[in-house]
RNA sequence: GCGGAUGUGGCGGAAUGGUAGACGCUACAGACUUAAAAUCUGUUGUCCUUUUGGGCGUGCGGGUUCGAGUCCCGCCAUCCGCACCA
């Protein structure tokens, strides 16, 4: 065959991109009239290059956006720059270049590599939030949120990366460590802004109900994550006065049980009496020291220090209690105090044993009325309350309830919902961010930059050599006079974390004027998202972030929409084979040659070792270019690769032989398209074969399951490869381009074309012949005791007796049956018939 | 520790409780070719059998059912998330 007949994507990939950039095909108009259909891929930091993990994203959701095309949608498919972050400033400092200059770079240098992929976006949405015409929208959306109460500013003890020379949000500590750097973060006191997502705690868990199009796993993370808890606030009075210590428990049905009271280190009772007690401050110095890493949190040893004090316990004044600074209790939950109760707490029996504290057994779950509890296992299970007063042989859940109307009535405690989910802090003390759009006087306090004063632009001329922020250090920029009193004052030098910026630039996608963030009216047609496609490593943080400022917008009256993504996937990576030498070293997949079981390095002939497959990333050497093997195969045998074989939920492997494959299959459907031979008569079974294709694609294609739609475009393949000429065989060509089309879209336009078609981007999905989804045969299966022995071939609908019959008169069944005495026949009509002796 | 997911040929994976292994990859054999590439045809879970055919097979052990990869109970392994949250 000649090289004439080949479909050449070096050709026609650019040919067909060009073609649809100046016929606007991909454009989404905000006035028509269509349903419409929101398809988003999270957008991509502009770190340089584009990586496979990006090219399966979104030609996923490329496909997802052509079929709606296709399907009579008016589509918003949009790309932009999650352009702000710490890597452009790392570049700065290492190689002297300035972070916009370089994330500019970038962005150029991407957005060519994602053209050549021929991905439907609508560029002329194309945004990047480095951008003052995005990010001024942001302070001035900011504001609003800081005019309604949302935003404030704290004293507080921040998770501080001594590397990064920044501030962390709890979600960026791994281990103790910062998420970027890996260097062990430390606690600092600043002034920071937070953004009052716990307001919105209760809603966000809520809203976690209606999302039934998000994956269970992401909504079980966010629901832990926010961490409701419902229990009792109560206080331990000091012997003869009104103060004391509060605590929160979830179990006010164990009071009786009660044997100490524990205050964190950082408890202002604990730091008060340290002030006059060395002892004290030594053991509060001891627990900050103590590590965070998982390893030392399972190991640490439950530790206390006896501080003297005694309180009372509320349900029996006479009874007093000690009170220890301990190491397990933290601050930053609850009231930073808690109850011990050992005999149905795993940490506070730990810790009773260690200090031969009274252990009381206060819930049953058989008959044990032995108040003393033995053993060095709490019980934490359901039971019956014993050995508690009026409460024994109440349930636990009417204890709880009994103990909190108690409390409420008398006066010294309330039931409470508490949450582990924090405000969010959204200052960082770096450069390449979205300044924060506050103004500091000494008269007025915290000023808001007036709106006629946005966007506050970052200044340009500034330099990294000495780590730190150098908005501190810029000579002219902070120096602003107060808006309200015209005396001399301070910028805000701080930016907003970046994950501010992804919290709404889906909004930004849908409706953007100049003037104000978004026309509200558009943003409502669009949204919300209809999917969503992503990687699950956001599946608490950006995801929790952008729901919560979408409720915040809605809660100022901003925009009618509650949660932003109606539907949502997470897809999985991309990972290839790693190959290590002898001395641990990575090594390329090119370094490397197999003869059977055997890898050697190409170069040294040294024995190499396969490892394991993982995520690509370029520490282990493991990578594939995207635009390597766009040269080598163009852009549909790669995009045909990203769709294929894997779940997309799954990891997909990279392979040498799975590309080779996706390239012939894009030339075996090029060769099929050249076969339209105008031949009369039809062929029934092409036909059924077609139009099960067209339904079932179709299908596949709304339910993501991009594999299963590939494997049937491979059947009708077959199929069509295997009938004689005829006008239905014509017409399955033509199908089989059209449904391709969203996964190939290059080669479905070239031959398309060489039809003497139209675009096909603008060609409609194929209807489908409901008559023809029903095939008028079926295949029986035959079975004697649940065993296969026979499968029959008979006409749809065939009456039961008569499949019965038929199954009988086989011959292998009768072999089978040997002459026992059938007890029961099922049959299933269309499908099995089921002798039973 | 808590929570969740996954487990099917050599590999990736299909399979409303009803013919397990669709489809793809790999491998092998054959055709075409001076040759190679490309392409085409066939075979490819496993064991017994010359064939016909039959036995065994969805991590392991039980159970429900005429019938279980699928449902239930109990294990095992791997992966992911959270983590002293009172």
């Amino acid at each position: 065959m000649s090289n004439v007949e080949r479909f050449n994507p070096h050709v026609a990939d650019a040919r067909w991109q060009k073609t649809w950039e100046e016929q606007a095909s991909f454009v989404a108009d905000d006035a028509s009239e269509k349903p419409r259909a929101y398809v988003l891929e999270m957008f991509p930091y502009p770190s340089g290059r584009i990586h496979i993990g990006h090219v399966r994203n979104y030609t996923m959701g490329d496909v997802l956006a052509r079929y709606k095309k296709m399907t009579g949608h008016e589509v918003l498919h949009p790309m932009g720059w999650d352009a702000f972050g710490m890597p452009a400033e790392n570049a700065a400092m290492e190689k002297g270049v300035h972070p916009g200059g370089w994330t500019r770079d970038n962005i150029a240098n991407m957005k060519a590599q994602l053209k050549r992929l021929g991905f439907a976006f609508d560029w002329t949405r194309e945004l990047a939030t480095c951008e003052p015409d995005y990010y001024g929208h942001e302070q001035a959306l900011f504001l609003k949120l800081y005019a309604a109460g949302l935003v404030y500013r704290k004293e507080s003890a921040v998770n501080w990366d001594p590397v990064d020379m920044t501030v962390l949000a709890n979600e960026q500590v791994i281990d103790g460590k910062g998420w970027r750097s890996g260097a062990p973060v430390e606690r600092r006191k600043l002034s920071q802004w937070f953004l009052k997502i716990t307001d919105f705690a209760d809603e966000l868990l809520e809203g976690l109900g209606s999302l039934d199009q998000w994956p269970d796993k992401v909504r079980l993370m966010q629901e832990n994550w926010i961490g409701r808890s419902q229990g009792l606030k109560c206080r331990f009075k000091y012997p003869s006065s009104s103060d004391g210590i509060d605590v929160f428990t979830t179990r006010p049905d164990t009071m009786f049980g009660a044997s100490f009271v524990a205050i964190a280190a950082d408890h202002p009772v604990a730091q008060k009496l340290a002030a006059n007690a060395p002892e004290l401050q030594a053991f509060i110095e001891e627990c900050r020291k103590g590590g965070t890493t998982a390893a030392d949190i399972e190991t640490a040893e439950k530790k206390g220090f006896n501080i003297g004090l005694t309180v009372e316990h509320p349900l029996d004044p006479s009874w007093h209690l000690p009170v220890y600074v301990a190491n397990f209790v933290l601050m930053d939950y609850g009231t930073g105090a808690v109850f011990g109760c050992p005999a149905h707490d795993q940490r506070d029996l730990d810790f009773a044993r260690k200090y031969d504290l009274p252990v009381t057994r206060v819930v049953a779950d058989g008959d044990e009325a032995d108040s003393h509890f033995k053993g060095d296992i709490a019980f934490t299970g359901p039971g019956k309350i014993v050995n508690s007063h009026w409460m024994d042989g109440m349930t636990i859940d009417q204890a709880k309830a009994d103990v909190i109307a108690k409390a409420e009535a008398e006066g010294w405690g309330e039931g409470q919902t508490q949450y582990r989910l924090r405000d969010w802090g959204v200052s960082r003390q770096r450069y390449w961010g979205t300044p924060i759009p506050i103004i500091h006087c000494e008269t007025c306090g915290a000023v808001p930059v007036p709106e006629a004063q946005l966007p506050v632009v970052l200044p340009e001329d500034v330099t990294f050599d000495i780590p730190g922020n150098p908005l501190d250090r810029h000579p002219t920029w902070s120096k602003v006079d107060c808006p309200k009193c015209g005396k001399a004052a301070r910028r805000e030098t701080d930016t907003l974390d970046t994950f501010v910026d992804s919290s709404w630039y889906f909004i930004r996608f849908a409706s953007q004027p100049h003037g104000k963030p978004f026309d509200r009216e558009i943003a409502e047609k669009w949204l919300p998202v209809d999917q969503y496609i992503g990687g699950v490593e956001h599946a608490i943080l950006h995801l929790l972030y952008a729901r919560f400022w979408t409720r915040a917008l809605s809660h100022i009256g901003m925009i009618d929409v509650k949660e932003p993504f109606a539907s949502l996937f997470t897809q999985g990576m991309v990972t290839h084979q790693t190959y290590q030498d002898a001395g641990g070293n990575w090594l390329t997949p090119e370094q490397v040659k197999r003869e059977g079981d055997i890898w050697t390095i190409i170069d040294s002939g040294e024995p190499a070792i396969a490892g394991r497959i993982e995520k690509m990333s370029k520490s282990k050497k493991n990578v594939v270019d995207p635009d390597d093997i766009v040269d080598q195969y163009g852009a549909d045998a790669v995009r045909w690769f990203m769709l294929s074989d894997s779940p997309p939920e799954r990891d997909l492997e990279w392979s040498e032989a799975g590309i080779e494959g996706c390239w012939r299959f894009v030339q075996r459907l090029w060769r099929l398209t050249g076969q339209v031979s105008g031949a009369d008569g039809g062929d029934k079974a092409l036909d059924r074969k077609t139009h099960q294709a067209i339904a079932g694609i179709g299908a596949d294609i709304e339910a993501l399951s991009f594999n299963k739609a590939v494997a049937k475009i491979y059947d009708l393949a077959n199929a069509i490869e295997k009938a004689a000429p005829s006008a239905s065989r014509d017409a399955a060509i033509r199908a089989i381009l059209l449904l391709s089309s969203p996964m190939v879209p290059h080669l479905a336009e070239e031959a398309w074309a060489k039809l003497g078609e139209g675009l096909i981007a603008d060609s409609p999905w194929p209807a489908v012949d409901q008559a023809l989804l029903v095939d008028d045969e079926v295949t029986i299966a035959v079975q004697v005791k649940g065993k296969l022995r026979d499968t029959l071939t008979v006409a749809k609908g065939l009456p039961q007796d008569e499949m019965e019959a038929l199954a009988l008169a086989s011959h292998k069944v009768q072999s089978a049956i040997d002459g026992a005495v059938i007890r029961k026949v099922i049959v299933v009509p269309d499908r099995l018939v089921n002798i039973v002796l």
